[in-house]
DNA sequence: GCTTGAACTGAACGGGCGTTCAGATACCTT
DNA sequence: AAGGTATCTGAACGCCCGTTCAGTTCAAGC
């Protein structure tokens, strides 16, 4: 046998993607064979080969891509021009609300970071640093101009990120609060932890 | 060959322990073999299972005493009849000083609970919402009487437990700021993130 | 209608996995 | 000095791993 029906052209390959994340996401990249991958696109374990070089290429670009659109969409939407507060609040919202609908992908992008090849885990470290460098200067920005209080400005950066990052540990749809709601919740404790009214 | 020289007994175990613990933390639970952890301990595979029934349970007791050991070490210091603000400081500046030492405990801990069959995780989840109900409950009391502003006492326990146990990611020994200086960066924080003057 | 080539199968490769167990060794007790 | 026992070895068990590849099938282009 080979094909079932109909052409798979263009489709087989996000299939595999999306398989990878979830199962990746649930057990863990090396918990997780590309058998298991295959039986999950309805497919033989060599014909994943068609679309990524080997297992490690695959969870490298899952990674890769997560870390691009987080920028990419942060870069859309952030306020440039702007009081630090406003910019922080900003921060924070999109952060819990980019991140609150990709919990597979934000799993993975922290969690796997150690099955990545030293070369794979420099370049996406490198993508993290730069993302996580936008709410550092925005917290050393507001410091230098007395709009926060603060301690460290890397220390709150990180102790910030990990703070909305944790949103997608709990938090699923269809509970008592929207998406909204804890945003908006997230946004005040983050103002508020650096001294600038909520 | 058996032994090498001189007797073993009660040293072997808990050196199984600690490679076991060092390993899942740098490879991760599925990535570690057995005979990985003979080696780094100087044995062979089949020898391991003089201290543990299998691999899983192997997992599983390191889990149960991390969260064990924090549970009690909170005990231990925490104020009972003392104002929220105090007991919250309290509690930050313990949760980060006690987590900042064992970073490879708190990271497996919180990672590989999906390595954990369902009987076993049911278990090792009640001993950490038992942990971070004590955090809850300063909430909300700080809540109900007015010392804290927040959002929502569940909500606010979560972000601030994920803010707080981040510093396991990044803090190493040796740095600019030593752990109490750290801890008490945290502290401030978590203080002002509820709206308690720090 | 024939050819081409992309998409996929199914079997195979060498190797590592968790776990078991009979046997060997060295310490401890007497 | 001898026996008993806790400790450990080394080989084996059946199974699954990532990856390769010759061969098969089917849609599309001429």
């Amino acid at each position: 046998m080979a094909r079932k029906v109909g052409s798979h052209a263009g489709t087989t390959g996000p299939r595999v993607r999306a398989a990878a994340l979830r199962l990746f996401a649930r057990e863990g990249y090396a918990a997780v064979s590309m058998r298991a991958i295959a039986a999950e696109v309805g497919v033989q374990a060599g014909a994943l080969y068609l679309y990524t070089p080997d297992k490690q290429t695959l969870l490298f670009d899952l990674m890769r891509e997560h870390l691009e659109e987080v920028r990419a969409a942060w870069a859309a939407v952030r306020p440039d021009p702007a009081p630090p507060a406003e910019r922080l609040a900003a921060f924070a919202r999109f952060h819990v609300n980019h991140h609150i609908d990709r919990p597979e992908a934000v799993f993975i992008a922290y969690m796997e970071l150690r099955a990545l090849t030293p070369e794979n885990f420099a370049r996406i470290e490198a993508l993290r640093r730069a993302y996580e460098g936008e709410l550092e200067a925005i917290l050393r920005e507001g410091a230098h101009s007395g709009a926060f209080r603060l301690p460290d400005a890397r220390l709150a950066a990180r102790a910030l990120i990990a703070m909305l990052t944790g949103v997608t540990t709990w938090y699923r749809a269809g509970g008592p609060m929207s998406r909204a709601e804890v945003a908006e919740a997230y946004a005040a404790l983050a103002l508020r932890a650096v001294g600038a009214p909520a």
